[in-house]
DNA sequence: AATGAATGAGAGTTCATTCAT
DNA sequence: TATGAATGAACTCTCATTCAT
């Protein structure tokens, strides 16, 4: 760790360089070189801050892991009751994904690249995620559900959604706004919530009850 | 390609070896030498059936694909009317990312390899799933729904339960059945199908309405 | 050595297709696939009749040394007189050069494959020269000179030429007349014969003697 | 491009060393490792200075371009009149090729490692060259000839000269006096000046006219 | 005579990491 | 603290050649 305050910029470049080539070519085609030239320092003051190229990396997945939560909880935050503040929790974290689907690719790619990252840092997400579900439970306003197998099928959702629409999509950085909005009522159909159907719980016998979405 | 019968075994044992190689050690940490050793040839006669590492690896997705779509589309087979073989296809789908979550781990690593292979293997099965949402649909089955912005959630929801509870558990090759039940109510209620809410169809109010899965 | 005449074929195929792939790719570029696979057999058939690449490339440098002596003393013969079938000789070499550029290019290669056969090539070539200029000498048309030195001037200026104006340009093929004739005109100097100099034989003080070719 | 001394250096020896090793192996076998070994540094640290092999190689050609003109010009400076520095020009140009025929492999190796290179190089000489006999002419000293066919020719000489004489032969470095002094006498019969025929200009009938060179 | 599968040495090249300055 | 030269193992890939059929 760095003694003076010249080495905490060098460090904190350094990090801010590495997201940044990661992000461009992913792990493997990503340098050390690369990731100095990024941050206008040489090869060898790498190694003064890292002790190798795996550690800047669990190190980023950790720190988008924080940023993930964080986002989580701020949204939740503007809740003003209970019901509101677990929705707005599950918003901020699709919002995340749609806004930072690119850091996604990092977590995705940590599968392959440090698996035990990978594993902290879904485990962390669901872990709030579960603990919400149960205070929702609590206060009787879900469905009769398992929180953990919920937790998962929400993230596989939210991942999946991000990588087609955000990430395949030729304007990054955003999720239609007819796609959320479909994701938002199939999660309150999960949740058993109001609002997962369209003004009627029972299926109904047209075939115009389908519409595709793009 | 191979002209002979011998020719012909030398390939197949090949793409086994590449298999089990690149799901041992993934794409990158997986070498030719890795996959040819593993065959019991030469390094020299990987490139006498395959242009590049790249190439084997694609072949491999576009096979794993394959695989898939056909168990899907046995499974709906083997359903009595139109409800059920819906029913099964799904059945079928979640049961092959069950039984090969580590086949999976090379489609996600796609993503970092071959990009359009990725993209065509989840458009792909995405075209047959949708296909099946808007039969369901059409015999008013389902709760109203955009077909494929659904396929892509459930997708997901196959994919990450995979991970969660294959992959990262000792004993690979299954899905708890407690889990699996789970995930069956929740694809229900995400269908809008009687069945995803046990017995009663409104949220109540007591906190045991939550079990936690493991 | 094939014993029968379908062997005798296939080693003549090999030949035809070895000479057109080293000429479009070099000896280094080229390789023993390219040309069994340009005569239409199986790699293992060239093993059969040569012993190695560098064979087969010896084989070809030999004989293409026989057809540009052979074209010479061809074009020796057409002249009535002695001393026109010396000049055509010269013609001949320098035609032969200018109409197959590209084999030059293999000869000159076999500097660098082939020493031997490349010394050879010249040697022999030069040996025809000198005994055409000791001939010539003999009967008096030529300027006192060093038959060696002057033959080896002769196949460095034939060679040179058919660098410059052949292979490097756009239409090959065919030496340019302003430049053949120049050159004719320099031979003729060389050896000291009538016509080096145009009517004159003094050098004249005027800087429109000068012309340049191209 | 190095950056400190040290680095100078290192890169200094690794060019005497590609020289050495295109010298003595030609390009083909010339290996980078052999490169390495023969400047006594690690195999890694020829690409901290060259991009590829093909790289070195064509450095060295620019750089033996230079070096050939440089002397040039410094042979012509010697001269104390416009027609001796003519003269001392040309020589400097024969001296060279003398003096490095080795350095005229990896000129001629070019011609099939880096078609452009070599066609640079060439091209480079031979305009010094009819600048000269431009220059030459305007004075009213040269027979009457064409400057640019005239400079291959004599460009094509000196090369086939140094290949015999010195490259060919046991003791390399020096062409002898005998080929030297009927090579010049060649050159002032192409170019019309007096010398180019002992003592009487025409031919004369008796085969002593010929002396054979070695 | 012909095939084509198989070999394996060796090539050029990359890059995470170390170390002298 | 910072530099950047140096390392060397490891990689993908090519190809002349051999050999079983």
């Amino acid at each position: 760790m760095p003694q003076t305050e010249r080495g905490m910029r060098t460090r904190a470049s350094l990090l801010v360089a590495a997201e940044a080539v990661f992000l461009e070519h992913g792990y493997h085609e990503a340098s050390v070189v690369k990731i100095t030239e990024h941050a206008g320092v040489s090869q060898g003051t790498f190694y003064l801050y890292f002790t190798s190229k795996k550690q800047v990396f669990d190190e980023l997945v950790v720190d988008l892991n924080r940023r993930v939560r964080q986002a989580m909880s701020e949204g939740a935050a503007t809740g003003r009751d209970r019901r509101e503040a677990e929705h707005r929790g599950f918003e901020a974290f699709f919002r995340f994904t749609a806004e930072h689907p690119a850091l996604y690719r990092i977590i995705r790619q940590a599968e392959f690249v440090s698996p035990e990252m990978h594993k902290l840092h879904y485990t962390r997400i669901v872990e709030g995620y579960v603990a919400a579900l149960q205070r929702a439970a609590a206060e009787g306003e879900l469905v009769e559900l398992d929180p953990v197998v919920t937790s998962w099928a929400l993230m596989g959702i939210g991942e999946i959604v991000g990588m087609r629409w955000v990430l395949w999509d030729e304007k990054p950085g955003e999720v239609p706004d007819t796609v959320m909005a479909e994701v938002a009522r199939l999660i309150d159909r999960i949740l058993g919530m109001p609002g997962g159907q369209a003004a009627n719980d029972r299926p109904r016998k047209r075939a115009g009850g389908v519409k595709v979405a793009r």
